[in-house]
DNA sequence: TCTGGCTCTATTTTT
DNA sequence: TAGAGCCAGA
């Protein structure tokens, strides 16, 4: 989280720095009298097994570790580095190591720190884009931007492509925000620009030729708007590396070790970066460096080059979830064939799960073909078994969710210890229902986050405009929020004087005066444009009394534009909470301030455009985490619990037409699995709630992966389908665990104990209820297996969809779906 | 210019 | 279901 610490420039780095400094000779310097590899009593090593032991002391140009879940690769990339820096055969500005996310980062360097104390200062550990918008900052004039360029979000991406797409009408051909953004995304991760496709295209096809335009005008307003996207900061730092040889030689020859950890999940763009940054120095451009006054004798071969820097990577392909951002596993796969003479090591041995749980791993991503095999094992025997069931509807499986996670917390497991994981952000509605009902302590990690609502989106956009004059996207954003009678007409027409007059959007709205609008709108626009500009000069060096930080300049565009006096004299409930957050916002570019005293504006722009969903779990909040799969994936928690394992849902249906679709789900499936340290629950609903609309749902294909003996059936997906094992768990509440335990118990004995998987699951499968065309009416009588007897009030929906909705005689109002709910007419 | 109400439609994962 | 777009009326 820290893009900001301080940072050795190259220049000031070099004034030493021979990879061995001690002349010893042999590697390992004076820590190190015996040279024997394992004997030193150094805390680096301690507790290593023999891979691991080798993953941190082997030397040379390129390593591959590949490293099964939870096999401790976080611990042997940070003991790798600190041992680099133990023995100096490094300095820490030599030491660039990539993180999947910002969080990693900021444990890596802190887990380095602990190792090392004091003296690890200097590293640059960080995120891809960090690292790039880091160094694009500081060549942005090589570049062709200004070093305060903005940085442009999906939504960002979209709502600029939404204007395009209008303005073209292209959304007769088929194009969206969506798959416009999608389709440039794609190609910007192959490091392919609008003319580099253009001319591999068929442009005898009219929406092909859309696309060009759509994907040119898109490149034009981002150039026009000083801003890059997300992935333009991996692409255009490639490309100035490759058009500045001289600016690339100045990063190869600084950064002497790079790691990159997750290293399945880059893209080719990602991967060509790594390479680029590998790449020796040519004699010639190491003399023009010398005669800059960079030192780099000390680097040099006999040849006069730099040797490229040592590489390590951290990859493990079965847990590669990122295909649909463009992530490739030929990038590990190939490695050894892109970088000859790598040094490869297997890290199997599984530090974190129980052997049941592995074995449930194992056997899964078994079912992946086009793999290396691998078995991860563990010393820590087999543990409890997998907890498995079947709920009726997703409310229900919440309440399972909710009660086990009691029982655990009950039994000592603290709530920080457990989490809650789920394919799509639409499962977490009904788990928080029934979490703030029952009063479980939980938090979402992702979903909405902070800087994406709205009103924050609304305070940044101001800050943004003042950091980045060009950025039109900020200036229309905010040019009516609050509101001040400037309507779509107004930035309409002051987008066409901009154009007519080849000035920026800024400048028109400065110029407003000579558009001829009415006295009160000009009024409006000056007074914005002013209040912009006066927090630009605040801002400048030159400001008499030394420029303000962050947070008063935050204050300063909020009083001066009115936005929160506007949301606290609102009438709307909600804009109370608006004004909160944007407090929040305050309040956090105050601790930025503190932590940060050195950093500017477009420092803290850049930290908010880069944070990453797991970036903002707090381990020590003392709840329970609730997360997608793919935010998942690196962490891990005492017990984890795998809802929604459903057909539809995981496997989504989304995956089923792309290509590797279906295998990437079951590795998400296998990151989800191998979170977990001691007890693993999997559930699934028979029916779900989607778009207003109940649908049946198939118990996943890979839970029959599973091997049966794996797992206890807290309540089959048949027995949630016979008669007597629907219950549903809202209704069996009030008796806590052990009715809703015993009564399925009770069930459990009239089945076989220890189903067989394949026979269960075909049962499963032709065991799903099916009333068939039931007719049922308002005012009938009906009887429930679990709910009793009860009156239909009216029937909703048609075909397999119908609904009725029900007054129970007992248990109350419920909506039941006619084809398959365990009921008779009576 | 703004608001309210209506209809329509699209529903994955994310730096 | 909910968010967005559209239209009519103030």
């Amino acid at each position: 989280m820290t893009p900001f610490d301080p940072d050795n420039t190259p220049a000031r780095t070099s004034s030493a720095t021979p990879i061995i400094l001690d002349g010893y000779g042999d590697g390992y310097g004076p820590g190190r009298p015996d040279g024997e590899p394992g004997q030193r009593q150094s805390p680096l090593l301690d507790g290593l097994n023999p891979q691991q032991l080798e993953a941190v002391e082997y030397r040379g140009p390129s390593l591959l570790i590949i490293a099964g879940a939870g096999s401790g690769k976080t611990s042997v990339l940070t003991r790798r580095i600190a041992s680099l820096l133990e023995t100096r055969e490094a300095y820490p500005s030599q030491i660039l190591a990539i993180t999947f996310t910002n969080k990693a980062a900021a444990e890596m360097r802190e887990r380095v720190k602990v190792l090392l104390g004091e003296g690890s200062e200097g590293m640059w550990i960080s995120t891809f884009h960090s690292s790039c918008v880091r160094i694009l900052r500081r060549e942005a004039e090589s570049a062709g931007l200004s070093s305060s360029f903005s940085i442009y979000d999906s939504a960002d991406t979209k709502v600029t492509l939404k204007r395009i797409i209008k303005s073209l009408d292209a959304d007769t051909y088929g194009f969206t925000p969506g798959n416009a953004a999608a389709k440039i995304s794609k190609l910007k991760n192959e490091l392919a620009d609008v003319d580099s496709y253009a001319r591999n295209a068929n442009l005898s096809d009219p929406q092909e030729v859309m696309f060009i335009e759509i994907f040119r005008q898109y490149t034009q307003r981002l150039r026009a708007a000083n801003a890059l996207d997300f992935d333009d900061l991996i692409g255009e730092t490639v490309y100035l590396f490759r058009a500045f040889p001289r600016v690339a030689a100045t990063y190869r020859r600084r950064f002497r070790h790079i790691l990159v950890d997750e290293y399945q999940d880059t893209n080719h763009a990602q991967y060509s970066l790594v390479r680029e940054l590998t790449l020796p120095v040519t004699a010639e451009l190491a003399d023009e460096l010398e005669a800059t006054g960079v030192h780099v004798r000390n680097l040099r071969e006999p040849t006069g080059g730099i040797p490229g820097a040592s590489l390590t990577v951290v990859g493990d392909s079965d847990q590669s979830i990122y295909a649909f951002r463009g992530a490739d596993t030929r990038n590990i796969s190939e490695f050894e064939r892109d970088f000859p003479g790598t040094k490869v090591i297997l890290l199997e041995q599984n530090y974190r799960s129980t052997q049941n749980i592995l074995s449930a791993a194992n056997a899964v991503i078994g079912h992946n073909f086009d793999r290396k095999d691998k078995k991860l094992w563990s010393a820590g025997g087999d543990g409890e078994k997998i907890v498995g069931y079947t709920a009726y509807n997703g409310h229900d499986e919440a309440q399972f969710v909710a009660d086990e996670i009691e029982t655990l917390h009950g039994a000592g497991m603290a709530y920080r210890d457990m989490a809650v994981f789920y394919r799509t952000n639409a499962q977490t509605r009904a788990l928080e229902e029934i979490f703030v009902r029952a009063a479980v302590p939980y938090r979402v990690v992702g979903g909405t986050k902070f800087y994406e609502r709205a009103e924050i989106k609304d305070a940044l956009a101001y800050l943004i405009a003042v950091a980045n004059p060009d950025d039109e996207l900020a200036l229309r954003r905010i040019l009516n929020t609050p509101k001040r009678g400037i309507g779509p007409a107004t930035e309409t027409g002051l987008g066409s004087f901009a154009e007519a007059n080849q000035i920026s959007f800024r400048e028109a709205m400065r110029d407003s005066a000579s558009l001829g609008l009415g006295q009160k709108v000009t009024g409006a626009i000056l007074q914005l444009a002013g209040v912009l500009d006066e927090a630009a000069l605040k801002i400048d060096p030159a400001y008499p009394g030394g420029p303000v930080n962050v947070s008063e300049l935050l204050t300063f565009v909020l009083e001066g534009s009115g936005l929160l006096t506007v949301l606290r004299n609102s009438r709307d409930p909600q804009d109370e909470a608006r004004a909160e957050n944007i407090e929040e916002l305050v309040a956090q570019t105050k601790d930025f301030n503190r932590e940060n005293p050195d950093a500017g504006l477009v420092d803290f722009l850049t930290q908010v455009s880069l944070v990453a969903a797991a970036d903002d779990l707090d381990d020590a909040s003392g709840t329970v985490s609730l997360m997608t799969l793919h935010t998942a994936k690196g962490l891990e928690y005492e017990a984890v619990f795998l809802t929604g394992v459903e057909e539809g849902l995981l496997p989504h249906q989304m995956s089923a037409n792309e290509p590797g679709g279906p295998a990437e789900e079951r590795r998400l499936f296998y990151v989800g699995i191998t979170r977990a340290r001691q007890r693993l629950y999997l559930s699934l609903a028979m029916t779900r709630a989607q778009f207003g609309e109940i649908n049946v749902a198939m118990p996943s294909r890979y839970l029959q992966e599973i091997p049966a003996a794996l797992i206890d059936w807290k309540q089959s997906p048949g027995m949630a389908n016979s008669r007597n094992g629907t219950q549903s768990r809202a209704l069996n509440r009030r008796d806590g665990f052990g009715g809703g335990f015993n009564s399925t118990r009770s069930g459990f004995s009239e089945l076989p104990p220890a189903p067989k998987p394949k026979t269960e699951w075909a049962n499963a499968v032709t065991q799903v209820r099916d009333n068939g065309d039931l007719e049922l009416a308002a005012g009938d009588r009906i009887r429930h297996s679990s709910f009793g007897d009860g009156r239909v009030n009216q029937v909703t929906g048609e075909g397999t969809k119908r609904v009725a909705h029900v007054q129970f005689d007992t248990a109350g109002a419920k909506k039941l779906l006619i084809k398959i709910a365990p009921i008779e007419k009576i």
